[in-house]
DNA sequence: CGCCAAATTGAGGACATTCAATGTCGGTGG
DNA sequence: CCACCGACATTGAATGTCCTCAATTTGGCG
C-alpha cells in the first residue's frame, strides 16, 4: 500500500522547527533521540501492545485507529508535526499508529519521558496542559459523534483541518488522509463522505480540487454548518436550563 | 424537576470513604473544604463559566453535558462518589455539570487544587493517572458512538455500569440516570434505548426491575452483544494488519 | 389510591448504509 | 513525456436502522 510517497514532504506537514519547540516544548524531551523514518501506511505501533516509548512527530501525518469486530475500524484521531503520540497512555497502547504519510519521528522510552517530565519545573506542566487538551479535545469528538449529522461532521473537519496553524494558503486546505481514514474519524462510511463533499461543493461551500485539496469557498457557511452553535452557546441559554 | 429525591442514598452512590481515598487520593485535597448538598436536577456549573473551582463528589451522581443547535443535548458523562469534576479543564467549563441525584459535594479553587497537586510528590501523579484515565475513557466512548449500534452501545453501557464497584448485587444493577440521560449520552434516543431494553428483556438477557433498577440475567451474553471484541482482539489480529 | 411525568409501544418516514457500477486521479512503465 | 493501469473516489438504487410523532401504559410520589 504505497500512498502518495512524494507528496509527503510537499505540503505544510513539516513542523516549523522554531514555531513548533514554543507550542510544543515536549519537544524537547525527544532532541537527542535519533530521526526515524517511517514510511506511509507503516505503523508505529499496536493496539494492546505494552507502552514501551512514545513518539515525537517531526514531519507528517499520523493516524490512531482500534479495531472492533470484524472489519470495523474506529479513527480516534490524526497527529501531525509537532504532536507526541500516545502521552495519555498507562500500561497498553489503546490503538495502533499508522503513518498516513511518510513521516519522521522520534521515540524514547516512557521511562526517560516521565523521569525528564516529572523532573523538570517547566515541562510538567506542559504535559499536563497536553492532557488536558487531549480530553478537550476527545469531548468534543464525543457531541460530535453522538449529535452531529453528516454535514455537520465533516464541516466540523474541514474547519479543524483548515484552523490548524500552516494548513491553509489562500483558501487552500490540504487534506493528507484518505477518504476511508475521515469516514472512519467521522463515524460515517466513504461513500456518505463523498456525497457530503458533492453537495457542499454544489452548494459553493468548498471545491475539491484532486483527491487531498479542498477550497473553502465560504468559510462562514462553513461555520454555520458545522453545527458548533457559536453565535448561541454561553452567554445566550444556559442560564435559561433551570431544574 | 423533582427526581428520585428519596432514593438518592438509599443505593450505592455512597463513597465508601476508607477505600475511595485508597483509589483516589486526590480527595484529600478536598477534605479541608466544607460538604455542600445539591439538589436532583441542579447544576453545579454551567458551560462557558470561567473554571474557578473543582468539585468532588462525596455522594450521588453527576452527569456531564453540552448544548448544541436547540434542543440537542449530548451527555460526555457520569461522575459517581470519589470522582473529581473538572480536573482536565483550562480556562471554561466545557460542559454544564447536574446532579443526577441528590449530591453532596466539596469545592475547592482551582487556584489551590493545582497548588496542592503540583506541590505533593505523592498527589502529582495520581493527578496525571485521573487525566490518562478519563482521555481513555473518552476514547472508548468514541469507538462506541462511532461505530457501535442501538444494541452494542446500550449493552456497553450496561457492562460499564456493572463493572463499577458497589453498584452490582446479586445481578441487580441500579441505574439512577432516566432514560433521557442514557439517550443523550449513548447517542441515541429515548425509544431506541427503551425499545433496545425490551429487546434484551425478551431475549432474557436482562430483566426490568421498576425504572431505576436492571437485573442481569447473562452476564457473558451482555459481554458479547456489547462489541467489545474481547476474545477477538490484541493477539489475535493485529500483527495481520501489514501494510 | 389517584395523578402525572416518565417510559413503552406502534406506525411511518428520513437519513445513512450497503451493494454495485462508473468515473477519475496519480504513479509507474513504456 | 505520454499513456496506461490500478486504486481510490464518486454516483446511483435499494435496503435498513434509527428517528419522529403519536397513543398508550406504567410506576413512583403525593
Amino acid at each position: 500500500m504505497l500512498m502518495q510517497r512524494n507528496q509527503a514532504f510537499d505540503h505544510a506537514e513539516v513542523a516549523n522547527e522554531a514555531i513548533t519547540i514554543g507550542q510544543q516544548p515536549l519537544a524537547s524531551v525527544f532532541q537527542t533521540a535519533p530521526t526515524e523514518t517511517v514510511e506511509a501506511g507503516k505503523a508505529l505501533c499496536w493496539e494492546g501492545d505494552a507502552v514501551k516509548h512514545f513518539f515525537h512527530i517531526q514531519q507528517g501525518v499520523v493516524r490512531l485507529h482500534r479495531i472492533i469486530g470484524e472489519g470495523r475500524r474506529a479513527v480516534t484521531g490524526f497527529h501531525f508535526a509537532g504532536d507526541v503520540i500516545g502521552a495519555f497512555l498507562q500500561d497498553d497502547f489503546l490503538f495502533t499508529a499508522e503513518a498516513v504519510t511518510d513521516c519522521k519521528v522520534r521515540r524514547i522510552s516512557r521511562k526517560s519521558f516521565h523521569e525528564e517530565v516529572v523532573r523538570s519545573e517547566s515541562l510538567r506542566p506542559e504535559y499536563i496542559n497536553l492532557l488536558c487538551r487531549e480530553t478537550m479535545a476527545a469531548h468534543d469528538q464525543m457531541v460530535l459523534l453522538s449529535k452531529k449529522n453528516a454535514e455537520e461532521r465533516l464541516c466540523s473537519f474541514i474547519m479543524t483541518m483548515a484552523n490548524r496553524r500552516g494548513t491553509t494558503q489562500k483558501g487552500l486546505l490540504h487534506i493528507p488522509m484518505n477518504r476511508q481514514d475521515i469516514a472512519d474519524y467521522l463515524g460515517m462510511t466513504i461513500e456518505t463522505v463523498s456525497r457530503t463533499i458533492s453537495k457542499l461543493a454544489l452548494r459553493n461551500v468548498v471545491a475539491s480540487e484532486g483527491r487531498h485539496d479542498l477550497r473553502i469557498l465560504s468559510f462562514s457557511r462553513l461555520q454555520q454548518l458545522s453545527g458548533n452553535a457559536d453565535d448561541f452557546s454561553a452567554e445566550t441559554c444556559h442560564r435559561m436550563s433551570v431544574h
